[in-house]
RNA sequence: GCUGAAGUGGUGGAAUUGGUAGACACGUUGGACUUAAAAUCCAAUGGCCAUUAUGGCCGUGCGGGUUCAAGUCCCGCCUUCAGUACCA
């Protein structure tokens, strides 16, 4: 009998289907194991065999854990609210949740065909209003929510406003905006509702506030921090800029001591714990205010105004030569005199021109303005110049610094190039040169109360005093900003959210989901809205088919929309919630993914708590994993989860690299031709390619026509085979424009390619799909395969050619099974020889597994198979176990030879084997024996012999002596079980 | 600049944590089977030298060091990839 793969795996994946193999329950005598992939977004160009790395390697595990006797829980489901989908819609009219709906059902055929065990009962999509009615739901839990920092805990903003309503808010410590006045209980029952509730929103979790955002003016929208990749979107790598607009943000930066202090407790990659540490940024310094002096020039200033800045540095605070406000900064107008008003509105103009992008790309130029103020020095008094300078970012601290020209190299340079002084505090240091930063042998000199101490000392010291006269208190700072939660565009979660008199109010949980409206056109309105503002009519609430128009909504009745009375008409928020609204909590909601009166139950979330295992790629350290993380504190907060941390390992894998094949070729034209002529060249002939297309050319009538630059193409990895030869017949179908060109080939008319890695990608037409591996090799070759090829977390290119291996390795294993007469295994007593290769095997794949060295299994499988087949093993107690080792890598043909040997049920109920070290122990041991560290020989000795025993034996031995000749060996080294080694 | 990861044959990659470097696989070469091809099987395959055979020397990015013994540990460099970037 033949390994017909084709046949077997369709027949196992109808199986595991039909019988729900792979289904979890809730609950379950055996311990429970969660492992979970990020869920794709279901894109239109379907899946590559880069894709499917990290879902075969937690299948791997699952099935592995589930032979270990494990309930596990292994879901799926889509990521499928998304910007490709909406720009497809855009292009064509085709409504993004039919494309979507397509995409899914491509990608739902590929993962089936790969063979995974997941439980596909548990799918839930994140564009399905019965998951984004949860989605909903938090954000109207964040926007009923404080940070109480006294509690370090979320709580319900109904506590804020009892405090408020007893006592003020000049007690209270919470994570809030941080120009909020300070009011006692008797100003607040003072203030209107509205008032109150414009109070509030500075305290909300997720707020609504006027903010500079990362504008995209291509793409019609904001985008947050992590989805901007060198100054320009990581989306199409348009430009950014800088623009302020009213949305809704997310208070992450309340939870950011949390989400740095978590990472203690998880078992993520170093790398990617330190890519979320220094995006929280965490700096340890003071805040110091500095009064600005209202008269310091003819010009007085009106008013008193205040300067706070935050420093890492306050131990040099007599270093202060000036002061730098960031061009933005709001105090500006304010402290600016008449004189130098000119030049700095020049200046801000100038830099508020300029891209994010421009700005990062030369910082080396040193630009800025003084204002005409001073502020005073808090212990010297001293008058002290403040500039305004594009150095000084208004998203950090203050926006403000007091700048140390004699510590910090950016001051120094500043102060280099406008002739400000650099006074000298540091002691024996020369400082003509450049700025000393070195905290460790900072000692501090000419600073008053400072002098003499180091950078520690000095630091509290400054501190205490500054807090003694009111000008400054020791401060934590976070580089960590709220992060920007609106979006306008359509294909997205629509908020819960409607205005009073433009105050936002949230939808009552009772009518959610808040579903998506149709519109004719996916693009923002003529008046510049969101593309929600082309809605005409919204639906709501589907179960009783409650309809109401576009901007209206419904009056209110004790703060809820009440749908009976028509009592007002109010508009609908018209942005939707960010691509990653969706992703934050869904590794919960699989736990209870069918639930529609809570988003999980608590039985649920108490019996699977945490994801044991996550799995996916490293491009989200800082958007998807850090925004979940902080959801599921949030959640935690709210008492609805038992962790604050919701997956206890997690691993990237590496990306599977295409290898792309290129063409180089140039274009002759002259007058007296018709048309152009290329000319292709190989990769070898491109340095020196005119005079090589002279001499191709020869006496032919082109001889005398120009040609131009050198072009390189991508070509069709498909027409390119192993040994980079290119099938010109077919390029010249697949490109008609070289149809007639010529190639510059080898003797024999081949012709070689250049290649090169790359990302896979249609553009790159490097793709290679999973669909036509499967048809050729089979679900379980392209598995194996996929582990073969390197470490799971490294990037690697895809090289079809090295399949083959793997395959056969199949085929060898099914010839264990089966021969032309039949099947072959037998019940009957196992060789020694077969027993030791079972258990090593049985050993070494453990062992793999357990470390996440999937590469290193397969070849143990192999060698393992070789082994066997040359022993002629027939037994049955062999051949069993070693089913069970390797069906979670190749579960179709184990699937198959189970059955085969008389099991009625499915493999994946079977126990993994368990070790017997008697079989693989062997009474004794080849040491090898080196001279001088130099290995000449091997001799066996017994394993329980003794160091002084050893020595003896092989001192006596023939061999030893032939090697020391008659000379006395000045040491004998024995490590039992290792190595002998004789210094001659 | 900072942070993290990594440099091993023609290629992908192994190496029980300091103990015979190159497992396993691809590729290549030779052979068997076949009218032929495919498939399958066998053998060789780091480099150099020697050869009738046994063999010898050099080899894990570079330069040092520790050790009887270093791909692995220490010091100093170089290169590549990834993330981040005027963060006060």
């Amino acid at each position: 009998m033949k390994y017909d793969f084709n046949t077997i795996e369709q027949k196992w994946q109808d199986y595991w289907a039909k019988n729900q193999t792979f289904k979890a329950e809730n609950n379950s005598d055996k311990p429970k194991y969660y492992v979970l992939d990020m869920f794709p977004y279901p894109s239109g160009a379907g899946l590559h065999v880069g894709h499917p790395l990290g879902y075969i390697a937690s299948d791997i595990y699952a099935r592995y854990k589930r032979h270990q006797g494990f309930n596990v829980l292994h879901p799926q489901g889509y990521d499928s609210f998304g910007l490709p989908a909406e720009q497809y819609a855009i292009q064509t009219g085709q409504h993004p949740a039919i494309t979507t709906e397509e995409n899914i059902k491509t990608y739902r055929r590929q993962l089936d065909q790969i063979g995974f065990s997941f439980d596909w009962s548990r799918e839930v999509r994140t564009s399905d209003p019965k998951y984004y009615k949860w989605t909903q739901w938090i954000f109207i839990q964040l926007f009923n929510s404080w940070y109480n920092k006294a509690h370090d805990k979320a709580e319900n903003i109904s506590e804020l406003i009892n405090i408020f309503e007893s006592e003020g808010n000049i007690t209270v410590k919470a994570a809030c905006d941080d120009n909020v006045p300070l009011f006692t209980a008797k100003d607040w029952k003072a203030f209107s509702s509205e008032e109150q509730q414009r109070i509030l929103l500075q305290y909300r979790l997720t707020y609504l506030a006027e903010t500079e955002v990362n504008w995209c003016p291509a793409l019609g929208t904001v985008l947050a921090n992590d989805e901007i990749v060198n100054g320009v979107s990581e989306r199409g790598g348009h430009p950014v800029i800088r623009k302020k607009m009213t949305q809704w943000s997310m208070r992450i930066s309340a939870y950011a001591e949390r989400l740095l202090q978590g990472l203690e407790t998880i078992d993520w990659t170093d790398s990617l714990k330190e890519s979320q540490r220094n995006w929280i940024g965490k700096s340890v310094g003071a805040s110091v205010t500095f009064n600005v002096i209202p008269n310091a020039t003819r010009h007085p200033i009106n008013g008193s105004h205040k300067i706070a800045v935050f420093t890492t540095r306050p131990d040099t605070i007599f270093g202060v030569s000036f002061m730098t406000l960031a061009p933005e900064h709001e105090l500006v107008s304010q402290i600016t005199t008449p004189e130098q008003k000119v030049e700095v509105e020049a200046y801000i103009e100038a830099t508020a021109k300029r891209s994010e992008r421009d700005r990062m790309a030369d910082v080396k130029t040193i630009t800025g303005v003084f204002t005409g103020a001073y502020a005073e020095h808090p212990f010297t008094k001293e008058p002290i110049p403040i500039w305004i300078g594009d150095y000084v970012l208004a998203g950090y601290g203050t926006g403000a610094v007091m700048s140390v020209p004699c510590g910090d190299q950016r001051d120094y340079d500043f102060a280099k190039h406008f002739n400000i002084p650099i006074p000298n505090i540091f002691k024996d240091i020369d400082i003509s040169e450049e700025a000393f930063a070195d905290k460790e042998r900072t000692i501090i000199a000419n600073s008053g109360f400072l002098n003499g101490l180091n950078f520690k000392e000095a630091t509290r010291k400054v501190i205490e005093e500054l807090e003694k006269i009111g000008h400054g208190e020791g401060k934590i700072n976070y580089r960590l900003r709220d992060a920007v939660f609106s979006r306008q565009r359509y294909w997205g979660e629509p908020f819960p959210v409607y205005y009073v008199n433009g105050m936002p109010q949230m939808i009552d949980e009772q009518y959610l989901p808040l579903t998506l409206p149709e519109v004719e056109k996916y693009l923002p309105t003529e008046t510049g809205e969101p593309p929600l503002g082309n809605a005409t009519f919204w639906s709501w609430d589907t179960k009783n088919n409650k309809v109401v128009s576009n901007d209206l909504i419904i009056s209110t009745k004790g703060g809820a929309p009440d749908m009976e009375s028509h009592n007002g008409v109010y508009p609908l928020e018209l942005n939707t919630m960010p691509g990653w609204a969706g992703s934050s909590q869904y590794f919960n909601r699989y736990m209870d993914p069918h639930n529609e009166q809570e988003i999980f139950s608590q039985e649920a979330v108490n019996y699977w708590r945490q994801v044991d295992l996550y799995i996916g790629g490293s491009e989200h350290a800082t958007g998807h994993l850090l925004y979940s993380r902080f959801w599921q504190k949030f959640m935690f907060d709210l008492g609805l989860v038992p962790h604050d941390e919701y997956a206890k390992k997690l691993i990237n894998q590496g990306m599977i690299l295409g290898t792309s094949a290129f063409v180089h070729y140039t274009i002759i034209s002259s007058p007296e031709l018709n048309q152009k002529f290329y000319v292709a060249i190989q990769e070898k002939d491109v340095v020196n390619y005119k005079e090589i297309v002279e001499k191709h050319l020869g006496d032919t009538n082109l001889k005398d026509a120009k040609f131009l630059d050198l072009y390189e193409m991508h070509v069709d990895v498909s027409l390119v085979n192993a040994s980079d030869e290119l099938d010109i017949e077919a390029f010249k179908i697949w490109r008609p424009e070289f149809k007639n060109a010529d190639f510059i080939t080898e003797e024999d008319g081949t012709f070689k390619v250049k290649r090169d890695v790359e990302k896979m990608s249609k553009s790159k037409y490097n793709v290679v799909n999973p669909d036509e591996i499967c048809e050729q090799y089979g679900a379980d070759s392209l598995r194996l395969y996929e582990m073969f090829l390197g470490p799971l977390e490294q990037y690697k290119p895809w090289n079809t050619a090295g399949i083959s291996g793997v395959h056969s390795f199949l085929k060898k294993l099914w010839k264990l099974y089966f021969d032309d007469q039949g099947f072959k295994v037998k019940d009957r007593e196992p060789s020694k020889a077969s027993l030791k290769t079972l258990h090593k095997t049985i050993k070494k794949v453990q062992e793999d597994i357990e470390n996440f060295s999937f590469n290193t299994t397969v070849s143990t499988f192999m060698i393992a198979v070789n082994e066997l087949t040359a022993q002629k093993c027939n037994s049955k107690d062999i051949l069993e176990p070693l089913l069970i080792l390797i069906s979670p890598y190749a579960p179709h043909i184990a699937e198959e030879l189970w059955e085969a040997l008389s099991h009625k049920e499915s493999i994946s109920t079977a126990l993994f084997p368990k070790f017997d070290e008697s079989h693989v122990m062997e009474s004794t041991k080849n040491y090898p024996i080196s001279f001088n560290g130099k290995m000449r020989f091997t001799m066996e000795l017994p394993l329980d012999m003794s160091k002084e025993a050893i020595e003896e034996v092989v001192l006596a031995n023939e061999k030893t002596q032939e090697q020391l000749n008659g000379r006395t060996p000045k040491k004998v080294i024995v490590v039992p079980g290792k190595i002998v080694n004789i210094v001659g």
